[in-house]
DNA sequence: CTTATTGTTTCGGTGTGCCTAATAATCTGT
DNA sequence: ACAGATTATTAGGCACACCGAAACAATAAG
């Protein structure tokens, strides 16, 4: 069990694998792995051995990977440099929302611990990203809003956006264009048959307008209800 | 020729290939490569085949480095990014001027022209780094103050401080916590015997105090005569 | 229950940037 | 001008992270 300096490859796989976890249910796999990070399954199956021998990840051959605390406790750090920097380049650099991730992707694996604390500082210690993705904190503590997909919710349902899946920047574009943002009401109208797209209300009684949303946008939307503010405090390890 | 993003090696060499020459007059060799990129020789030679061969720099076996106009090009956008990083790291997130090299060594290769630019507006597209060195501009434009070691003046020279060598970080904390800024008003007053310290007078007329500096303090102060502006625009490749 | 199909790992090989050790070129002192 | 020291280059290797192709499990289908 090293405890040098992770490579930025291993700090990638890592953050991929516990990226993977923070919304679905079920630990990634080698494929899966393979096509998130763009690289080949049998770099996959190389690199899963080095995690492994660092103590980085538990793994049986021909079965999933999974997270040891100590992996844990290294994507957390990483997912939140890659947060806090997101909120930087928004908040202070005035980028777009659709701007930042690939350049938070390259800077969290090169800037000191130091910059990430004075650049928290500087922002108030956010506790959540311009997707509304929540930050963790520098002792590893997140808080989790609790959230479901918009495209997984029944009829008649209603609640706020608190999250907005950063995966496609043209969709953050198109939600942008049309003045969709964080904490906007939601209300599910109902489903087009046959499979099509999803009707939405969005905005306020007082101003609100209807969309029709296709599969990928109702399921980047992620709806918290109206009901209980029930949070829950994960991974203190 | 090939015009492929540069690997971050090949980024360092040529930016301290080009800092060699901004204040030495002579081209760099092999050895002082290899010291100031703490390489051995062996891999300088390596590496400056492989330079030459992208044409950023012009070598004949057993003789000193000297870059294209290429290579120039390229040196002067990581200058620019490394000094304008550094006026970030000082002036937005609160870092000392002893504190910011380090950073910005790392940051130069990872972040974005977008980022630079956006950071550059942000800062007013400032002119020089917190230690006085000049920024080139965009465009490869530097504007390089004329300016002297404080070691080799006469005595009874007068001048204002320009720049401030900022390759040891112990020498910034010293002059910082002496009060000794970029622009404050210097006069030599003489030198102790047998190459003793250099005796000089800091501040106002009014309020001016006197410091014997060694030779290494001497040498990281650069001064601009008081007498005429004269600055030269260099390098419109 | 044996055979496809799919997923995973192993094997050999690539490019980059570094190393040490050996060798070749240049500079220096007498 | 030449021996000896210094400086530079080549040769052979290593670690990292990647690849394609081939071998190997696990699962699904007939």
């Amino acid at each position: 069990m090293k405890t040098s300096t992770p490579s930025s490859s291993i700090e990638d796989y890592v953050k991929v694998i516990y990226s993977f976890t923070e919304w679905q249910q079920k630990p990634i796999t080698s494929t899966q792995l393979a096509q998130r990070l763009g690289v080949a399954n049998s770099s996959v199956s190389e690199m899963v051995r080095k995690l492994k021998d660092q103590g980085l990840v538990d793994h049986k051959p021909y079965s999933a990977v999974t997270l040891t605390a100590d992996g844990v406790r290294l994507a957390l750090s990483m997912v939140r440099r890659h947060r806090l920097i997101e909120t930087f380049l928004v908040q202070e650099l005035g980028y777009r929302w659709d701007e930042v991730h690939d350049e938070a992707e390259l800077l969290e694996h090169a800037v000191s611990d130091t910059f990430i604390d004075r650049m928290a500082a500087k922002l108030g210690n956010p506790a959540r990203d311009p997707h509304g993705d929540p930050i963790p904190a520098a002792d590893g503590s997140v808080r989790m809003p609790s959230a479901h997909r918009l495209s997984e919710l029944d009829d008649g349902h209603t609640g706020r956006i608190t999250r907005i899946s950063d995966e496609n920047p043209e969709l953050l574009r198109y939600l942008a264009a049309e003045d969709i943002d964080l904490d906007a009401e939601v209300e599910v109208v109902g489903r087009r048959p046959f499979g099509g797209p999803l009707v939405v209300r969005i905005g306020s009684a007082a101003a609100s307008r209807e969309f029709d949303f296709a599969e990928e946008v109702a399921s980047a939307l992620w709806v918290h209800s109206d009901a209980a503010h029930t949070g829950c405090n994960v991974a203190d390890l």
